[in-house]
DNA sequence: ACCATCCTATAAGGCGGCGTTATCCACCGG
DNA sequence: CCGGTGGATAACGCCGCCTTATAGGATGGT
């Protein structure tokens, strides 16, 4: 019934004194707001107004609206301005999600990048494996993901859970062969895995382990998995004591080094491309658009060279 | 750019959880809803719901926005309801300024009789003569003023002086004199003027004052004002005591009584009229208006004579 | 796996709110 | 008496906002 124009016009109108400097302040034509407070009058089953000629007099009611107008307006501008600031990245939350090896450096490099660009914008970061960051993402605990998803599979599985997904590629993370120093294929340039297929192995979470076992069948054989952990530092140390092999991806090695391990790339080649996952509606929101946007500079300043092998002194210990 | 309505509607979706039930509650349709909350966002510049197939989230901005509703919309609902109790008379303030004389009766019963009807609506009361009392009605200092004119003049003198505002005759006040019990003229039905010519005058306000030149001249002679007061028991005492001869409107004789002063009708006979004067903006204004209906029911009971008509009550706009 | 159901999006149409310009009228001061 | 200032009114156009009708997509039960 009254709404915020209605008070402005009051508020202007008691003010100014007068419609045609209420007018004026306003931005309008004297008539204007001449019909809005007509408007306002028979609304309200009042009068509001006291036309005295030369100028006019606001009546006890209008001087109630024109009183109520100043919390109004002003609460009003402050949703206003929050809501700007938030899509003028002034301001925003981001709630973040992803997997461990992308915490290591993916993931700070991108929140370094933010903070730097938006100082306002704040991320909360939550480690998760992929099912559970995209499962978190459509329950909307989480606004942007980072999974990755291996060769030839896709990050969700199942092709209608990736409607609505808007999936950006960060980059390739060649899988690579853990091996002790001491092992029989360590001074290889590369190693097909058929060649592993006596060793112990050492698997990590569950979907890597999937990986394993997917890519071993692809060679011709069944792992022989003798350890499990989802603890990368725990896989080397269990390599280096010569008590398995393990598959682990690049991405880790820049982090997780042991001098008596060798990384190796293996034959045929495999890697899992790790990408942002978010909904279509939050890649719209600046402060997640934002986010992504760094991931992806920060993925690119990371990726040597994505697809190439190389040779490699820094990283496999 | 946001405004009450765009509020109230993300509220409710805030509450109820999908644009549909947002909808029948606000009495909407769903379409309806649907394009507000486009509107908003293409407003803002930011998407403020997110759209997850079974229902609907609000993203920060929206959350921001439905946060903002509360104050606003009740801040709102109350400015209405200001103006509505004003309307409805739960509420409300006249400034009613009489002068002296009706001060006595007819003002204290039409008090009353507003007190009765609308407990919540208060009057103030300043007692003012009538050039004194539409000052300060022009001036906006005063809503309803209760005024009188001796016959044949009007209460605003100046023709122009009257548009814009009410007059609403309230009673007709017949003008008699007071003499002592012992005067000669004392036993008589009515006496013409002329008679006193020779006795000293107690004069009142100015205008009484003009008023008994004016008929004393009608009447063929220059009274000799020997006192002048504007206190009628004042006047009544110095008749009492035989020290002249006044002219005292019949309604200050209802409650100033002296038990050796007889109050005789003249001839020819003379009539004030007492009105209440508003302006024709505040008498469309409730509170007023309900003012002006009491004192004109106050005089109806009072009048002796009711030649006088009760005022319409005129509150539609 | 299909179908019924529920939700949202979109199109098209209508009405009213709200602004404009043009014009008139009342009041006021020189 | 006249010019300036301020308000009211009329006529008009736009667009906000609601409606109905309909399509598309996700869900959940059998």
């Amino acid at each position: 019934m009254i709404d915020a124009a209605g008070l402005r016009v009051m508020r202007a109108i008691a003010q100014e004194g007068s419609f045609t400097a209420a007018a004026a302040a306003l931005g309008y034509t004297q008539p204007a707001i001449s019909q809005m407070v007509r408007r306002l009058e028979q609304r309200t089953g009042t009068v509001l107004v006291e036309r005295t000629g030369r100028s006019v007099r606001l009546t006890e009611a209008g001087r109630v609206l024109a009183r109520h107008a100043d919390p109004v307006l002003s609460a009003l501008d402050a949703a206003e301005e929050e809501v700007a600031a938030i899509a003028g990245l002034r301001s925003g939350r981001v709630r973040l999600m992803a997997f461990p090896s992308a915490s290591a450096t993916l993931v700070p490099r991108a929140l370094a990048l933010v903070k730097e660009r938006f100082p306002d914008v704040t991320i909360g970061f939550t480690e998760a494996e992929p099912p559970e960051s995209l499962a978190a993402l459509r329950a909307g605990e989480c606004d942007l993901a980072v999974a990755f998803a291996y060769e030839g599979t896709d990050v969700a599985r199942g092709e209608q859970d990736l409607d609505g997904l808007v999936i950006t590629p960060l980059l390739e993370d060649e899988v690579r062969l853990a091996v002790p120093r001491s092992h029989p294929v360590a001074d290889r340039e590369t190693v097909p895995l058929a060649d592993l297929a006596g060793d112990p192995w050492i698997a990590g979470c569950p979907r890597c382990r999937g990986h394993l076992v997917q890519l071993a069948s692809g060679a011709g054989f069944r792992p022989d998995v003798a350890y499990e952990t989802e603890d990368y530092v725990a896989v080397m140390g269990l390599v280096a004591e010569g008590l398995g092999v393990a598959l682990i991806p690049d991405l880790i090695l820049r982090t997780v080094h042991h001098e008596d391990v060798v990384a190796l790339p293996i034959e045929p080649a495999s890697r899992r491309t790790i990408t942002a996952v978010t909904t279509d509606d939050l890649s719209r929101v600046p402060a997640v658009a934002a986010t992504l946007e760094a991931l992806a500079a920060s993925a690119a300043g990371q990726s040597r060279a994505p697809t190439t092998r190389m040779p490699e002194p820094a990283w496999s210990i």
